[in-house]
RNA sequence: GGAGGGGUGGCGGAGCCUGGUUGAACGCACCGGUCUUGAAAACCGGCAUACCUUUACGGGUAUCGUGGGUUCGAAUCCCACCCCCUCCGCCA
């Protein structure tokens, strides 16, 4: 959510992002600013109104102490009007500014001045890339093909027990995801990240605090019942762990790595994309979030995204850094980058992780603020989180990867004190 | 799940029965000042958040878990919900 002031100052600004992003023609701004003034008058009416009542009150309790009956009962009268008034500019008062919020739902953030402009992922930017795909002297077999040649992971299982994309994994399977997930968590403990375990379930009020409601309640898997939400991303309670809070000035930064599984319902995925680990309901991931003040952002940005990188470079994955583009970026984002890994048998990138730098986007909605020492006064926050990283993807990459005319799979060197074998098969 | 008690400002804690200058006593913490060679102590002053308005100084409105109700007027009375504590039950 943008800043209702900010909006009324650079409206050309907002327009421009909204086109760039490419929702909307920029016409929603001036609905903004159309219900935002109707707002205003009606509570500078509001208020007046409630300032005569209130005044109207406190003349009967001094009437009435003094024991001036009469004088009491006009007045009692007279007040009595005042409430009718108010009741109808209360709830015409409520009904614009329920209006304005709907509308500032609506405004995506603006992308930062470094974001290039482009309407689909072919006007992404390939920022950097790190290592060399592999040259193989026999034909390099899918990742799916070993899961099942080596029983690391059992799909039929899965679609029986539960449905398509909640996967078992078994033996050296199993025993992959924990050796990454420790390694993960490792990596960023040691990098100075606090390590949280996070509930796996969330109330509407934290959906909404990330920005999963009001738009995108498809992805989650919902516990009607109790009104909670299947985490989608370890981001919705870790940065919701903060919601309506201030900190203090020496508090910030504030940086958390978090393992958990992740469920997303990922309705209309079909095809190549689903294949094997390519997309799963279920899947596991360790995520990263930064609470920074607003001037350190973009450093920290580079921070967490150099932290994912080094990952990617310990365990030997050729990857690529993109450097999201105003239409391919999503609607909370001001910058993104995506890391994506060569996938040999596939012959194609997959994304592992997304690293975003969100501003005061989510930090105003949720009210997270900290007291700025110069001026004394809550200013809000910048957040950011990235995945540090997302699994399943990862092990498909490892597979294809390191797969040997053997048939049998090379553990790179960083992961073996964690997976207690130099390889499987 | 059942019974009872409770949610007040950064913290502690009055006020609620008996509605009326109570945005809220008092204490602690914190900030500024006086004093002091310096510090402590003492004393004086300041010290919630959001919004509206104002060039500014300032003025106003709302908020005592949340939402609704009663009333001219609610932290205070009524209803619903949420959360915490104690006891009982159940359970990994």
């Amino acid at each position: 959510m943008l800043d209702i002031q900010f909006i009324r100052d650079h409206a050309d600004r907002v327009r421009t992002a909204m086109q760039q992003k490419g929702i909307g023609d920029g016409s929603l701004v001036d609905q903004v600013l159309a219900a935002d003034t109707e707002r205003r008058e009606l509570i500078a009416q509001t208020q007046d109104t409630q300032t005569r009542s209130n005044a109207a009150a406190r003349e009967i309790g001094t009437l009435m102490k003094e024991g001036r009956k009469e004088e009491a009962q006009a007045a009692i009268a007279e007040s009595s009007q005042l409430k009718a008034t108010l009741k109808e500019l209360e709830e015409k008062e409520r009904l614009v500014q329920e209006k304005v919020d709907a509308l500032l739902l609506e405004v995506p953030n603006v992308p930062h001045d470094s974001v290039p402009v482009g309407r689909t992922p072919a006007d992404n930017v390939v920022a950097f890339e790190w290592g060399t795909p592999r040259e193989f002297d026999f034909e390099a077999v899918p990742h799916w093909d070993l899961l099942d040649r080596h029983d690391l992971a059992d799909f039929d299982r899965g679609s029986k027990v539960t449905g398509a994309g909640f996967p078992f994994y078994r033996g050296p399977g199993a025993r992959l995801q924990r050796a990454l997930i420790n390694f993960f968590l490792d990596e960023a403990v040691q990098a100075g990240y606090v390590e949280i375990q996070a509930p796996l379930v969330v109330n509407a009020d934290s959906a909404r605090g990330t920005g999963q409601l009001p738009d995108k309640e498809d992805m989650m898997y919902e516990a009607k019942k109790d009104g909670l939400y299947l985490i989608p991303t370890a981001e919705v309670p870790v940065t919701n762990l903060h919601r309506d809070e201030i900190f203090g000035a020496d508090q910030l930064p504030i940086r958390y790595c978090a393992y958990t599984p992740c469920f997303r319902r990922e309705a209309g995925s079909y095809g190549k994309d689903v294949r094997g680990l390519n997309r799963l309901h279920q899947f596991d991931k360790v995520e990263l979030v930064h609470f920074v003040r607003p001037e350190d952002s973009y450093q920290a940005l580079e921070d967490l995204r150099e932290h994912a990188e080094s990952l990617l470079r310990k365990l030997e994955l050729p990857y690529r850094r993109l450097l999201m583009c105003t239409g391919d970026m999503g609607f909370t984002q001001a910058k993104k980058y995506d890391l994506e890994v060569w996938s040999a048998a596939q012959a194609r990138w997959l994304e592992v992780s997304s690293i975003s730098n969100f501003e005061s986007f989510q930090a105003r909605r949720m009210m997270i603020r900290y007291r700025a020492e110069q001026t004394g006064k809550p200013q809000i926050i910048h957040t950011l989180n990235g995945s540090g990283l997302a699994l399943p993807r990862i092990v498909a990459a490892l597979l294809e990867n390191n797969q040997q005319a053997d048939g049998s799979i090379t553990v790179p060197a960083a992961l073996r004190p964690y997976f207690g074998s130099d390889a499987i098969g």
